[in-house]
DNA sequence: CTGAAAGCGCTTACAG
DNA sequence: CTGAAAGCGCTTACAG
């Protein structure tokens, strides 16, 4: 858990603590060539390790509840995530409201590349961080902690063992919902396009699908339950395989709004309709999910609400609040659109 | 023109030309209570007037072109438009090259709120702004001003009469692409959705279809042209019409990918497909564009492109360097997919 | 490569 | 409501 650093990591007191005077710390910390380096690595590791940040001369008495810079930082693994607007526009409202801007940033590939974007989280110093990321490796995990700031993780996807606080949606009840609706409609065959298996969120996606089938006393069939990695291609790959079966289903749940999109191509290369022959539900509400042809049912996250809450966490963590509970799951809710219709024939085995 | 604030805009100075101590302003810059209205109202204009920008001990010599914070701010109207997240992942990975970060905030709707937001844009002191606008009035271009900080707007609409740098694309060009491609897939009764008509852009793209049909010798049937405002729903009613019409045409020209899409709906709750039926070309190129059902042969706009483009001109601009043109326009480009198809019974009027 | 000294920009008690 | 004084955090010549 990153600490909030105590008061007064100011130059001189890192000075005193490495057994050098305050000009060197400060030659090290802007970069200058002439120190020596055992002398710079032993201030570096200090700084980083009392999380030392630049306060210029805020002096006398403290602002109390630390100084308050008006900026946070959110932090994508990936900027091209269907999901970034939405939490982004999440995130700037809360932060808005509250007086604070929000400095958005990519973790791009390359390792070398990291390392600038942290250098630069930490000489903007900003209130604390948002992080929206499928995968926080130990390494960066530790580089964050010695950010000395408050840090929250947006998690659509499902973490498992994480000590910073954690917010998801309820991606099992999700997953329920999506299945007992195409049930009630009369749907038997219902297949399920499954997502990264690697992720929490796909297998409870999954359990949902399957508590709904075992609820309603269907058997789940294998060969309707057929992988995906959340994208199109994947989508599309996944109707065209369901669909070339001698039976196919009457009716897909795919666990992302990009897989459902895929399958609806895979039907329309193959003639098929979209509600009239097949029922079509996927799970997210993307924008683009209201703008699809028929605009598609789907199981919304609130990305907005979580990037808002995501603040309001940090907030309190600023504040040095107690904190309800390390993970949050925000309910999702069915959108029904008109991809879904009831099964006119109904087709039993 | 925001001109860079000559060095040393200090309190001292400040406090000088307003004749009180520089305790005063102090007073005044951290909204303390004991300040007499007169004399801070008359503070707060001499320091805006000057661009101060706090800057703490930065003591001796001056860090040479003028410091940086390593911070650009990136202002959008609303966060919800389709555009966003292209031109975010521009302007972040230019800024990550060069170094620094971006903050992103929306002027949300009440004055009260861009008061607030301003405030907030000049306490972070940020390198520059990048603006991507609609409609910029003249009340937000004279405070921008006196932020005394560079600023270049993204324009992917075409705005009239600018002093600041403004990018945009080749609108009328790629109307003229997107019409020429129709026609040489052999269709004659080729019908325009137009998009907002008081944005420059529609007018440029209007213009270029125009231009597309009379240099093919066609004729422009008025009742083929329809308004639009760029939306979904405005596509779909748009689409509506078309079709309603006795002669309905073989292909449609959207001036957005959203229209497009609302095109597509019409034309489905019709039982006509894309693109056997009616083939039909969008502008933008959104992501969604690639994810329609069809995928969407559209123009694209570098978004992505103009964003990064904005940061090196922001960056010309802090370094004072010559600007070429105050304004430039990126190629836009014919992104053929599956929703055009050649007119197989040419039907000629 | 490093420190003692001087100095900058700013802020906070403390008077009035 | 305001200023003179003291002081903080930091940085830059300047010696060695």
């Amino acid at each position: 858990m990153a600490e909030t650093p105590s008061r007064s990591v100011t130059i001189s007191a890192i000075a005193a603590e490495a057994g050098v005077s305050a000009p060197t710390v400060s030659r090290v910390l802007n970069g200058r060539g002439d120190v020596a380096p055992e002398t710079r690595e032993r201030i570096e590791n200090l700084l980083r390790a009392r999380g030392y940040r630049r306060r210029g001369s805020r002096a006398g008495g403290e602002r109390r509840g630390g100084e308050r810079i008006g900026l946070f930082d959110l932090v994508f693994n990936d900027l091209d995530s269907p999901w970034a607007v939405e939490i982004i526009r999440g995130v700037e409202d809360a932060a808005h409201s509250m007086g604070s801007g929000i400095a958005v940033s990519a973790i791009h590939r390359q390792a070398s590349s990291t390392r600038q974007w942290l250098q630069n989280v930490r000489s903007r110093a900003s209130d604390g961080a948002v992080l929206v990321t499928t995968d926080l490796d130990s390494d960066l995990r530790t580089e964050l902690d010695e950010l000395h700031i408050p840090v929250v993780v947006i998690d659509p996807v499902g973490l498992s063992d994480l000590t910073v606080p954690t917010i998801g949606c309820t991606n099992w009840a999700g997953g329920l919902s999506a299945t007992s609706h195409l049930i009630d409609l009369g749907h038997r065959r219902i297949a399920f396009v499954a997502g990264r298996p690697e992720l929490w969120c796909s297998r409870a996606r999954l359990d949902g699908y399957r508590a709904g089938m075992e609820t309603a006393g269907l058997d789940v069939d294998p060969e309707l339950v057929v992988p995906g990695q959340f994208d199109y291609e994947s989508g599309f790959r996944a109707g065209e395989r369901l669909f070339d079966l001698a039976e196919p289903p009457t009716a897909v749940f795919a666990a992302s709004d990009q897989m459902a999109l895929g399958v609806y191509e895979a039907l329309r290369q193959r003639g098929l309709r979209v509600p009239d022959d097949v029922s079509v539900v996927g799970f997210d509400d993307l924008p683009q999910a209201r703008w699809s042809s028929p605009p598609l049912t789907t199981v919304r996250q609130p990305l907005d609400d979580m990037g808002r809450l995501a603040v309001r966490t940090l907030r309190r963590l600023m504040d040095s609040e107690e904190i309800e509970s390390p993970r949050v799951e925000l309910a999702t809710e069915l959108v029904v659109r008109d991809s879904t219709a009831p099964l006119l024939s109904v087709a039993k085995k």
